[in-house]
DNA sequence: TCCGAAATATGATATAAATCATATTATGTA
DNA sequence: TACATAATATGATTTATATCATATTTCGGA
């Protein structure tokens, strides 16, 4: 459903957007080992999401990633599809080039509702809202 | 959504089932031209699907590739999880390990409707309905 | 019974995704 | 201003997926 990378990434955000802020940084090594993922790995993820200004970051001593609010209200596509690509979840389950409402592979009409759904989540729900369940104890990282 | 593996052999599944039965066969020749897929590309997948008895095949001249009736009422997630195993179904949208309904990631209970709607479709809906859908120019495959 | 047509078995190559490694640049602080 | 700490840039390696190639086996028909 989601590539290895997305998911590192979503963890990666959704814990940023728990500890830390403009003025409480972290850095990669404390990032990775919480959320247990490789720590180079998950450095190219976040150098990438910075670029993007998905979220933010300083260099140097004291420096590290963060999140201000502009990154935390982004909806998590925002994240998935910086890095993966859209692609993906609008086009054909087939992979047929032509597919679309009005000339529909055989199974169009049968999943579109259950993936709009879907991508109206993904795009709908944002890093912030996650974070909230996180602290509300409705839903765990681990 | 799904593997390019998976979508070759759903496609080519489905001719199968329009255009063989037990009386009729049809080679990987054929079948690649027709839903232009590599021709060595997908007789690997239906040697696969042929082994795992999802279809039929029979050797030699006149021989070749078709679907008999149990073949044809197959559930088209059969074909997917042959392919690609079905881990990545069921698995968390975040890749945790125990995530289910008591300790629930961020976004289980976000999207597990939609999801499990989309397994639905999968695993009901069989492979003699999508070409029927065919048949009745309710769809297409190209 | 021999030949050719077909799937089967197997493995090689290419491409993409995932993972690792490191030299460079920026910056706070002593 | 020098040093240590952090991200950044870049690219190498590994692994998985996709793709291609071919020798072998099976079997119908002449």
């Amino acid at each position: 459903m989601l590539s290895n990378s997305s998911k590192y990434a979503l963890k990666a955000v959704i814990y940023l957007t728990l500890h830390t802020d403009d003025t409480r940084k972290m850095t990669v090594k404390e990032i990775s080992s919480h959320i247990q993922v490789p720590q180079a790995y998950v450095a190219k993820l976040l150098q990438d999401l910075s670029k993007r200004d998905l979220i933010s970051s300083t260099r140097g001593p004291k420096g590290g990633f963060y999140v201000n609010e502009t990154n935390k209200s982004l909806p998590i596509s925002s994240i998935v599809y910086a890095v993966e690509g859209r692609k993906q979840f609008s086009s054909c389950l087939l992979g047929l080039e032509d597919c679309d409402e009005e000339k529909p592979c055989p199974v169009h009409h049968r999943i579109v509702s259950s993936r709009s759904r879907f991508l109206e989540v993904l795009e709908k729900t944002s890093i912030a809202q996650l974070a909230g369940d996180l602290k509300a104890k409705k839903a765990f990282l681990q």
